[in-house]
DNA sequence: ACCTTTAGAATTGTATACTGTATATTTAAA
DNA sequence: TTTAAATATACAGTATACAATTCTAAAGGT
């Protein structure tokens, strides 16, 4: 018989735990905004479409309740965590602190390459802007900024500038989709990479953090009117 | 008979969830120092020391993960994570980037009265300098501390300096042990005092991040001392 | 003596079942 | 018709049981 301990050795497509998978589908769900802020996420309904038992589900809530994703009302359950303009504006006053510090600290550490590859991100960002591709847009300003974010050489700001972009994600989209806001982006983007390539650390600073503050600011706008 | 109903007029003792006390309780083992960095916690055990079944204690676990007290190694269950010297510098940076700007941004805001309870809060920690009564000058400092980012008026800073800083407090308290400390953390609490007084928001933020990154760097330095 | 195999122990992941409490609904009485 | 009480229902919290996987260790063969 062949040895099949051969297996081992090939990298093992480590199948999901049913947790992680509840996690990843209502994360999703909830940034797709499919689950809109306020709404219900029934437990044994949830279980019910998947198949599967509580236990895992109840679990993943625990780590989205975490995360910020779902709020526990004591006997209402879980409900997708609504956001009022005034938690965007909190959120992207720390979301421009961190970013402008972050940028601040690559500064002198961003190599050529990496300023290449914000030129090349932004001239695509440009196109996608052109054609109002909003998808592709968004994929690419995530990638520019994490171009400075992971050479800053601070990790566990790196999580947790991520953690708290994640959590806004589902207003992002829409507030990428306002009239001219991915014109305005690109035009920023190049007065950013400008201010890499004289290494001006204070420009740097204060041009990411508008930029964060700008976007936020447009984000709570548009909470405001779906609110009304 | 009596109407019975009328207990429900009173405000009920609510009762934790075994899951909220095995949050609460590796939580303060943690912060006290009786569970170390990189010991396993296992779940089988948890539960027989505590006569519970292991549900509400992976649920709990779930939480703590969240929150960066244990982290979960794939079949090794779950140990407390463990902190470098690197991590310390890193989110130090971040809770002096975080503070001062909640210093700033409280600082027009501020009350005299505001400030008299700074001022007794430090003249209370002086005085537990000179006993070296480390574990009430904690307190204090954080009590110190709260006073503006409460009043600094972003909610969501407070909360985020406030799950920092707890996974901290573990090596915090030796930090505020070592030699001088204290009557030097002191010393920048009057000068920050002052800055408020004064108003000078640049000033505040400044002195606020130089507390807070002294503090971190020497934290650092005495975790790189157990470690060898 | 060494490698392989296999049985066993331990531990995580998941399912199912039970319990207590709160909310909703229905029924009865004023 | 309104209110109050009682029953039913739904759901969160917890316990127990089982399955799947992995690490350990001992047994067997080369």
């Amino acid at each position: 018989m062949r040895p099949i301990t051969k297996i081992a050795d090939y990298p093992i497509e480590r199948h999901l735990t049913l947790r992680e998978r509840i996690v990843d589908f209502v994360k999703e769900a909830i940034i797709k905004g499919s689950l809109k802020p306020g709404e219900r996420v029934p437990e044994p309904e949830l279980a019910e479409w998947f198949g599967i038992s509580r236990t895992p589900i109840r679990e993943a809530f625990r780590q989205l309740e975490a995360h910020g994703f779902i709020t526990f009302t004591p006997r209402k359950g879980a409900i997708v965590s609504p956001i009022t303009d005034k938690d965007v504006r909190d959120f992207y006053a720390i979301k421009g602190l961190l970013e402008g510090y972050a940028a601040k600290m690559a500064c002198q550490k961003l190599a050529g390459e990496d300023i290449k590859r914000m030129e090349e991100l932004n001239e695509q960002m440009a196109k996608c802007a052109e054609k109002n591709e909003v998808k592709n847009f968004f994929k690419l300003d995530n990638q520019f900024h994490d171009v400075f974010l992971k050479v800053c050489g601070n990790d566990k700001l790196y999580n947790l500038i991520h953690t708290i972009v994640q959590q806004f994600e589902r207003f992002r989209r829409t507030s990428l989709s306002l009239p001219g806001r991915m014109q305005s982006s690109v035009k920023q983007h190049y007065e950013i990479i400008d201010a890499f390539r004289k290494k001006d650390m204070a420009l740097v600073e204060k041009l990411v953090k508008a930029n964060a503050e700008k976007g936020g600011e447009l984000l709570a706008q548009e909470i405001l009117k779906e609110k009304s």
